[in-house]
DNA sequence: CGATTGACGTACG
DNA sequence: TCGTACGCCAATC
């Protein structure tokens, strides 16, 4: 599991997920180049589909498109909306979509690579 | 087992 | 600049 050559694709997804600071945002695409294949950014909406049912949680409400819509939001538990989880960060957020994205946008590429 | 879809992104017209 | 087409891989029908 620590392994990356045992990890899929999505388990990568999941890791990269987890590491995105408290307040911060990522997008599929950044997600899926950090991870090799660029063109893959649907698989990681796929992993986060199943990503419910994953252990430890994976904050996937922190993980939006390209143009920081909250494109998932409908797939979250009513009882906690993507939106709200997000404001609970302090991430501010108007009609499915995230304020400030372009500042509040947390890169594993860019944050991940200079390790 | 083959066809379609999906929480996306890029390329092309 | 806006709208349409394609790719990617897994899951579902």
């Amino acid at each position: 599991m620590l392994e990356p050559k045992n990890m899929s694709f999505y388990e990568q997804v999941y890791e990269v997920v987890r590491l995105i600071p408290n307040g911060r945002v990522c997008t599929y695409g950044a997600i899926a180049r950090f991870l090799g294949t660029g063109k893959s950014s649907r698989l990681v909406g796929w992993a986060m589909n199943n990503s419910h049912q994953v252990l430890p949680s994976v904050p996937a409400h922190r993980v939006v498109n390209r143009m920081g819509m909250l494109s998932g939001k409908a797939h979250f538990p009513p009882d906690y909306p993507m939106q709200q989880l997000l404001e609970q960060e302090g991430i501010q957020v108007l009609n499915d979509q995230v304020i400030d994205f372009n500042r509040l946008f947390w890169d594993p590429m860019k944050e991940l690579s200079i390790l």
